[in-house]
DNA sequence: AACTGCGTGCGGTATTATAGGACGTTTCAA
DNA sequence: TTGAAACGTCCTATAATACCGCACGCAGTT
């Protein structure tokens, strides 16, 4: 489908070792990969010469390098979704003390492209470009109800994993739900991916009417029971607040 | 010095085009390398497949790709201190009411790892991940004064470029500075780097007593002029707790 | 001292990245 | 409407290059 150069796969997969144990030996790269040590080698001091890996001076282990720093608060620059939405995410993140995530739709997955914490010692598990599937989260579900029925294969998996026990595993149900989100105007996860989470979003339009990201309040469902009239009130103006800012107009 | 593979480090370079524009066409990538453009579009399109390159659907433009997030996130958590010390940057910066940054020494340069913004509408124009020159920054000169004069030589350039009417050109000049600052325990960069741009800095200490990182308050310099003092000691402070949260235990 | 596991360096070889060129579209001007 | 220019994409041959095998130096352990 597309031209592949080998040694950046190769470089990337390398990369990738790292999302799980973030120092690694060399040798612990090449169980990983499969590749021969000097290849490794040769991938990683090129990565390393270009700051994207750094080597631990004393212990010699190896562990993605700062320049990533760089690209990434480019991306973010060149996004500025997160320009607009970040003060508007601190000001619901103030007033209702939890997790408000941004994210946007690719492929299967969500990936948050920022996220506003609250100083409650409970907080939720995540990250910024972190990325969940999207069927059964709230911030993906949203998304998902902004595309038509007949593309939605390309963004669902063949098998919903079942994840926690009120998880949606039948396609048809997932389609039912989108069916009521585009009602309703906004989603929720009730505890779909984690045991305890619970999640309310609302979906962000661009410029074209098109669903182009979703805004959610995240935290444990304890807490947020007593939440959700709150939560509805900030993200629904938040959402609007944002997506005008991005050249929506409400017809 | 080091084995290295062509491929990548091309493919590197093509990355580093989009930190002067965030929005290129293939063929404005292949003037600002030279290569062919087939070769870069081979290389292109391998990054694009693994999500460090996005390609516009409408404009067929490219752009830094959102997994960079991904990686991005992982070496910040990588970094405990960007844990520790966010929390305090932000204490500091809401007392303060301006912009304080977190750095660290790469080479000869000064790169930002942490930036808490004032909401004050006049702001410092910076990102994490940047980089700045050491010489003539705050953060900069007390990173270096942290560094046996020996071994500076590997920190400074040859020419110390004549940003403003204030910078330091001269290298007896710069080690005066920085034995002032080992004297102090505290730097400045009074307007050495953009005119107007008056800031503080105090070192941050590891565990073995290396100053790692540095920390600053900066803006502009006719609002600095009266925090000076409140910027002492929330900084001192700040750094020494930082500091102890590294396990560096003064003597 | 021998042994194990580590990161690193070198050279030959066959795989692979690359350049050249062609093709289908789009864009804009004539 | 036509033509030309510019662009992204694709294919193939070939020469350059990334890779593997092997070896070395070092540190810690037996």
């Amino acid at each position: 489908m597309a031209a592949r150069v080998q040694s950046i796969d190769r470089a990337v997969e390398i990369l990738d070792c790292f999302m799980q144990n973030n120092e690694l030996r060399l040798t612990e790269i090449v169980e990983m990969t499969g590749y021969h040590k000097s290849t490794v080698f040769g991938l990683v001091s090129t990565l390393k010469y270009h700051g994207l890996i750094d080597q631990d001076e004393t212990s010699q282990k190896y562990r993605l390098g700062i320049a990533f720093l760089g690209y990434s608060d480019r991306v973010r620059n060149s996004l500025d979704i997160v320009d607009i939405a970040s003060p508007i995410m601190r000001d619901i993140c103030d007033k209702i003390q939890e997790t408000v995530h941004l994210g946007l739709l690719r492929g299967k997955s969500v990936i948050y492209i920022e996220k506003i914490e609250s100083n409650q010692s409970i907080r939720i598990a995540s990250a910024v470009g972190m990325s969940n599937p999207a069927y059964c989260t709230g911030v993906g579900k949203v998304l998902l109800s902004g595309i038509p029925n007949a593309a939605l294969s390309a963004h669902i998996p063949a098998v919903l994993e079942k994840r926690t026990p009120k998880t949606i595993t039948s396609v048809s149900q997932l389609y039912d739900e989108l069916d009521t989100i585009r009602k309703d105007g906004f989603g929720y996860d009730r505890e779909e991916m984690e045991a305890g989470l619970y999640c309310v979003a609302f979906p962000i339009f661009d410029f074209y009417g098109k669903t182009a990201y979703a805004i959610s309040v995240s935290g444990p469902s304890f807490r947020m029971e007593g939440k959700k009239e709150q939560a509805f009130d900030l993200l629904r103006k938040g959402s609007q607040l944002i997506s005008a800012k991005l050249g929506y107009t409400a017809k």
